[in-house]
DNA sequence: GACAAATACGAACGTTCGTACTATTCTGCG
DNA sequence: CGCAGAATAGTACGAACGTTCGTATTTGTC
């Protein structure tokens, strides 16, 4: 019943070589994001995609199948250019606090990416979505859940290398990076706050010292 | 050029006596809230309202003149719903700490409010209209900085109070407070966190200790 | 270079959006 | 009660929405 639009000779090879159609599926995807992170998720048309891309409506519908889809596939792309920026470079730092601090530094550039210009997509369709299940939803909750784990692992690392206190508890510290983050993407985004990143710092090195060995 | 649809008689006395149109219209902005929880501002739509209402959509129309103008109206009714529910019992409250977690517990409760099944519309505008600049925007971003503000003077007071150190940053503990909030709303609805507000207390005392008078 | 498949287009669909007009019903005061 | 004005309903509109379909163009392979 459902058309397989987009299907590949083989399906379940991953090639470096791309298709022409996925290379357009990746420019469309790029811009797409762009706009959802100006526009939310709910603002993204395909219309006003099809325009930003210079392609027709229904020849950018036919790489996806529905709007549905096509959300999804954004936010799977969001998510894996987040792992690139965001996580990876994190990895490269030493264990524990180091590589903590990084996740949460890159995470603030992420947000204020020159090429998110209305801050980070997932936190905007979370706020979107929270109240709508389905298949998008589930996806921004999975994405998120994900990040707070890969953050309590840090957390964990950290007081294995006894730089965190051991009775601290990581799901409290992962829980309030998690509100220093996303009030920095408020106060930037709403209020044009501009300090909001120093006193993101001031209070991430603060809620550390807390729990630091004594 | 603007026609005044629903002028008073007497636009400039607030009579406690209502008249039919300013009592439907307030219960039209009642639902409405309650949908804007639950759909966002974007989703607000004047023929869903309609519906939810029983009434025409023209006939509901009429009360504001534009969706614009309903959105306002929606807008402020709920701000001044905060203002009833959130500021001013924690008024009733001492001066000092035991006022500002109240603002801080009532903001919490607020949230989760039965009335609000999707949770604080001004937070969820805020992230639908970061990036739109417009009348909607401002008078958001106005009412979040007045609350700013609010908590701010609250700090301020117990540092006179000499239940906060003197060299306490108000705006720095306003702002670590806006983010648990945050995180509440967010993990709550996105994710189903129950250990919310019990962690958002944690966070919240710790964060008073650290500047407790010592 | 031919030919099948992949990709893109243009036009049209049914629906819903916000809004404008006109007509009808209701409310409250003299 | 009666009547002016407020309040609500009805109808219609142009635009934009997601989607479908038939056709044209482009791509990659032999």
């Amino acid at each position: 019943m459902a058309v397989q639009t987009a299907a590949r000779v083989h399906p379940n090879r991953a090639s470096p070589v791309k298709t022409k159609g996925e290379r357009t599926r990746d420019a469309i995807l790029d811009e797409a994001l762009r706009l959802v992170s100006k526009a939310g998720l709910d603002g993204l048309t395909i219309g006003t995609l099809a325009e930003a891309t210079g392609m027709s409506k229904s020849g950018l519908f036919a790489h996806f199948g529905s709007r549905d889809e096509l959300l999804l596939a954004v936010l799977a792309h969001g998510q894996a250019q987040f792992g690139e920026v965001v996580f990876q470079p994190a990895m490269a730092k030493p264990r524990g606090l180091p590589r903590l601090r990084a996740m949460f530094v890159n995470w603030l550039a992420w947000t204020e990416s020159a090429e998110l210009p209305g801050g980070c997509p997932m936190i905007g369709g979370a706020a979107e979505f929270d109240d709508k299940p389905g298949p998008v939803r589930d996806m921004l909750a999975g994405g998120q859940r994900t990040w707070i784990e890969t953050l309590k692992r840090a957390v964990r690392q950290a007081i294995e290398e006894r730089q965190l206190a051991a009775d601290t508890d990581p799901e409290q510290i992962a829980f309030e990076m998690f509100g220093i983050a996303l009030v920095v993407h408020h106060h930037r985004r709403l209020l044009g706050y501009r300090k909001a990143r120093e006193r993101a710092l001031t209070a991430l090195d603060s809620l550390f010292q807390r729990h630091a060995v004594s």
